[in-house]
DNA sequence: CTCCGCCTTGACGTGGACGTCAAGTCCAGT
DNA sequence: ACTGGACTTGACGTCCACGTCAAGGCGGAG
């Protein structure tokens, strides 16, 4: 298949995928025509990077994943460079998380406090 | 005191400064060299926008806080624009939050799996 | 032949909050 | 007089994941 039906079959857009090119993360054949030509495996390919930007993973963390099924494994985290990355990606969550929660936290307070005072006998 | 002053007093950097005021954050009167001259007035200014910003705030949302303090309020949440900001960034958060949960419990289940995976008869 | 849709490369634009550099001005100290 | 530090404006660079536009090529339908 030619970018176009790659790029809709795997929800995303020919810039995308000619920028994941650019950046190694996927490969492509040439026709005869110089045009960009595309197989399952490669489809393959595209949902991993997707499914995994799409929840927050930047791009590079997705290397490992796709080179793992390049290398033939079923799943791309079938290798110990990608269990890495969701071992680090839940390490960044949990420091992410608990940093929001202590802003939302404080900025409850504040709300609370500022409400006090727009409102001081009562009610 | 002039820019730099402001700057070291107010943890921040002159370029930020300048920034702020082409945002219209921050104003400035000129002394007769054409340099900035800043007061007590606008460090209180830069430690409202820089304890918000530090926080998450984008600088649009701390426009309100540095109003209200203009205004002559003691402080910058004293007005409904920036309670009103409060409420957004709670809910804001609270969205925030509850989205890099589900990533993460993902990310972990994910992670269980594939350690399942590698160690496949018992241990 | 013409049109349309697909493809190609190259290059600039986006957003947010500045960093960094250039070239010049101004003032205090020695 | 000179040096050094602080100041001025203007403008380009940074990061990331593309969007968007330009200018052109290629193949099939009518």
């Amino acid at each position: 298949m030619r970018i176009g039906e790659l790029a809709r079959r795997g929800g995303t857009t020919t810039r995308a995928l000619r920028y994941y090119e650019s950046l190694g993360l996927l490969s492509s054949r040439r026709g005869a025509n110089g045009q960009r030509e595309y197989d399952e495996d490669d489809l393959r390919l595209v949902n991993e990077i997707r499914s995994l930007a799409d929840i927050g993973f930047a791009l590079e963390d997705t290397r490992p994943f796709v080179q793992c099924l390049r290398d033939g494994h079923r799943t791309g985290d079938a290798c110990p460079a990608s269990v890495e990355v969701y071992r680090r990606k839940v390490a960044e969550l949990d420091a992410c998380i608990s940093r929001l929660q202590a802003v939302r936290d404080q900025v409850r307070a504040q709300l609370q406090e500022a409400e006090q005072r727009s409102r001081p006998c009562g009610r």
